[in-house]
DNA sequence: TTGAAAGCGCTAACAA
DNA sequence: TTGTTAGCGCTTTCAA
């Protein structure tokens, strides 16, 4: 059946289009039976409003972006769920890019938003990020802008983040305690803040424990195909090297594949935490020790806030970032064989 | 800085918004001249075009939709980045709806792609979906549709899918040939045709064995918060059933934490394969036999077809589906300790 | 090669 | 309570 636009429905109806338009949004000027008689309308005629002519006119989309590296990463998977939550429950469309750990591609999405397509953005950088230009300038047309977990801190934009530098911390405190002697921590990035403070906090427990490293921090870019090689080539050179903390899920894998491939037994020869939200871990073999981010809960907030920020309220936003703690879950990959 | 538009742009330049439009889209008609002070103009004053409007005139919005049940599974993640491969390459802009496995939310998204918000559709539907009603009637009024994976027989739109019989054909005879005598299949619906034809298949290797069996399907509803339980469950009282082939990724990992909270030595006691395109499957315990299905290529291709059709050309679609077949990958999982 | 004008479908101010 | 009218920002005839 043919589609109806507001036109012919209010033709059909001997109304005008003005009258129509109110009915259909249930405004308080028309009375009952006329709404009654334009829904009844709508739909034996088949209307369907048209959302660009409405967002054109009224200047409001009904749809946010979420711009992530990656959606094959367990992490970005339950954020976007957190995310969905809430934009369903606000009946917002959710418009989703994937830069793919690319600086540039980041940036023209960025620009993208400003064209009025979106309301409102959700993000959460790439590992090459450095700079925060291309956000600025949507937070200087006013765009609401909110981070989750990849944040800028060069940005003054609300932020959604878990607790890094206390888990980097234990996530060393850990391996020390199992025996470990010599650690390292595996980062996609120095610029990236999350990695940056995971780091602070691993290197800060290493200096506690009379065990500064300067070497400590190993990095693997995020976007490079060789990744594998390298870990491969890192953990096959490691000397003494007996535990290993990596920063994000994607390295964690690759760890644990390389020991694998490797004949690397883990725990005995190498320990390994991992940041990760992984269902897998405890199936791995061995079960892999996790420090697990609530990924769903900051996605969910971070809408929250956002949506917050749309509908015209400062939601008392006072620079600190939201902080929603992980959960370390030891499992067989850091303990030995006694038991602890 | 502010943003200008297309008006405010024409009467800084002196020229009509006519001769600015079409400026800006590189229209043959305007001499070069002209369109190089229109593009610095743009640049300069800080251009940027309202989609909104241009789409309402068009009546093309450069948007297609994926409607999935759910993005925390690695065969729709990969799907995903296999269709934004193609989607950025067109300029065009994905809008991801998540049905999480519930029919209605899929009728109402569906629904929605009916306004004009998007210029083609890519679905794979819920295990709940028994229907095409919805489907059919954006086909009715000419949208183009391409399924991938998850497709619905009873309506005639392009398809991109994996060869599910095959596969569960394959499946089943791994087991048996690895010594297997009673085998189940877990499935989560028996409407979904990728669960019916994999079923299919492995109901026919069992007839070839002479090992026919009536109850060899067991159902674990896909939204059913308790799949876990009622996983453990059948597990649990599994009496003789040596070999279990999961249709899906979750079911595979559902069983695997299953075994290990209940002790159940895989693959002494129990083989499993799955369909599945998890990474950790070579790193699990045991290492998991996988069918792979080619997650990427199917979303590439069906994003392909969606485009062919998009720009009005018939792709020559023969009432065919397109079929990128698995890769079957033995592993620990179904292997006995002799090593086969 | 450029411009005037109409209109995509809808909303909102204002009038009736 | 309903209708008239003027756009939202852009594209596209058609005329100049």
């Amino acid at each position: 059946m043919r589609k109806t636009n507001i036109k012919e429905l209010a033709k059909i109806l001997n109304f005008s289009v003005a009258t129509v338009s109110k009915a259909l949004r249930d405004s308080h000027e028309i009375s009952e039976q006329t709404k009654k008689k334009v829904l009844e309308a709508a739909k034996e005629f088949n209307y369907t409003p048209n959302p660009y002519a409405s967002s054109l006119r009224r200047k409001r989309s009904k749809t946010i972006a979420v711009i992530l590296p990656e959606v094959a990463d367990n992490f970005f998977s339950l954020a976007i769920n957190g995310i969905q939550s809430i934009a369903e429950k606000k009946g917002y469309h959710v418009l989703i890019y994937l830069s793919h750990e690319n600086f540039v591609i980041e940036q023209s999405f960025v620009e993208d938003c400003r064209s009025g397509r979106v309301d409102g953005l959700l993000i959460s950088v790439t590992s090459e990020t450095q700079n925060g230009a291309h956000i600025q300038k949507l937070l200087d047309e006013k765009l609401p802008v909110v981070f989750f977990d990849r944040e800028l801190e060069s940005i003054a934009a609300p932020k959604v983040i878990t607790n890094d530098y206390e888990c980097g911390f234990n996530s060393a405190r850990l391996l020390l305690e199992r025996g470990c002697q010599n650690i390292r921590f595996f980062s996609v990035s120095s610029d990236l803040a999350i990695c940056s403070k995971r780091a602070e906090g691993f290197l800060a427990a290493l200096a506690e424990a009379g065990l500064p490293n300067e070497n400590a921090i190993c990095y693997f870019s995020a976007n490079d195909t060789h990744t594998h090689e390298h870990i491969k080539e890192v953990i096959a050179n490691r000397g003494t090297v007996d535990g290993i903390v990596a920063s994000v899920e994607r390295l964690a894998i690759q760890t644990y594949l390389a020991c694998h491939e490797l004949g690397v037994q883990i725990p005995d020869e190498l320990k390994v935490v991992a940041f990760s939200t992984v269902e897998t871990a405890p199936i791995l073999n061995p079960s892999l020790t996790t420090i697990t981010q609530p990924a769903f809960e900051i996605g969910k907030n971070a809408a929250d806030i956002l949506f917050t920020l749309m509908e015209g309220k400062d939601y008392g936003y006072t620079k600190k970032p939201v902080i929603i703690p992980s959960v370390l879950v030891e499992r067989k990959s850091t303990q030995n064989k006694t038991g602890a």
